[in-house]
DNA sequence: ATCTATTCCTGGCTGC
DNA sequence: TGCAGCCAGGAATAGA
């Protein structure tokens, strides 16, 4: 499922394709398909959390792939191809077979928390104070930070060796710059490889990610840690399956 | 503030 | 081979 590493590698993709294009027509779902970019002009190719943004003059276009969407430069159409944006050269085709995914026309970016790869080391571990949610929870929170979903919130607290359960106001100092660094370690390690496929995720090209061969605990449960070789276990916190090393990471 | 449950949606997997 | 049942989960929403 696409999160910060994953759009990322769309909008790069995308950008240089896209910028400085005009949408000429779009067909497909009238809720995916907002009419105000029709004869619009795209000026910019940007991501903002899990958000693939468009900037026209008039506003943004932005397109939330959430589980299984698609955004694709002259890609080959499918029956889940929901809408088509014809362009002055060439075709954005977006395809999701779950419809879960959105595209909304808005004049300002929604609220969120900062982006994991801006905020500096202090205004991160402000984020923590006071707040007796758990570990995971909270990172899994986009009001709190944006862009961070499943995978990589398992695959950050394995390298940072945090328990997804750990009540966040109680991190000390050592453990929240820990944290902090594993988060920006392994999104930078996931875009340089063009992010996780694990099923139906590929880029603007319509390429896959290779990040997916280097997970280290997300669904690998019962496999042996790569550190010690304990038994990867497998539990269930808000409603997500959440992968971890009970010997790396205590409670 | 925090937690839980529900809804959306369908391909892929499991087990009989 | 067929098929029912369940699982994956990001975000919005309601309710405790």
């Amino acid at each position: 499922m696409p999160e910060l590493p994953e759009v990322e590698t769309v909008v790069r993709t995308l950008r240089p394709r896209l910028t400085g294009r005009t949408i000429v027509a779009a067909t497909g779902d009238p809720k995916l398909t907002p009419a105000a970019v029709i004869g619009q002009t795209i000026r910019e190719v940007s991501r903002y959390g899990k958000y693939i943004s468009l900037r026209f003059d008039q506003g943004l276009l932005l397109v939330h792939l959430r589980m299984t969407g698609k955004l694709l430069f002259d890609g080959a159409r499918t029956p889940y191809t929901r809408a088509e944006f014809v362009l002055d050269q060439g075709t954005l085709l977006y395809d999701d077979i779950r419809r879960f995914g959105r595209i909304t026309w808005v004049q300002i970016y929604p609220s969120q928390g900062p982006d994991p790869l801006e905020v500096p080391f202090p205004g991160f571990a402000n984020l923590f104070a006071g707040r007796r949610a758990r570990l995971k929870t909270l990172l899994l929170d986009q009001q709190f930070l944006r862009g961070l979903g499943n995978i990589y919130v398992d695959e950050a607290l394995f390298r940072a060796r945090l328990h997804p359960l750990a009540v966040c106001a109680d991190l000390s100092r050592p453990k929240l710059e820990r944290l902090h660094a594993a988060i920006r370690e392994v999104l930078d390690e996931a875009i340089a490889l063009g992010g996780s496929s694990i099923s139906d995720y590929v880029d603007g090209n319509g390429e896959r990610g290779t990040f997916q061969n280097f997970h280290r605990v997300y669904r690998k449960t019962g496999e042996p840690c790569v550190v010690c070789g304990k038994a990867i276990e497998r539990i269930v916190v808000t409603q997500r399956g959440t992968h971890f090393c009970p010997r790396c990471q205590r409670a």
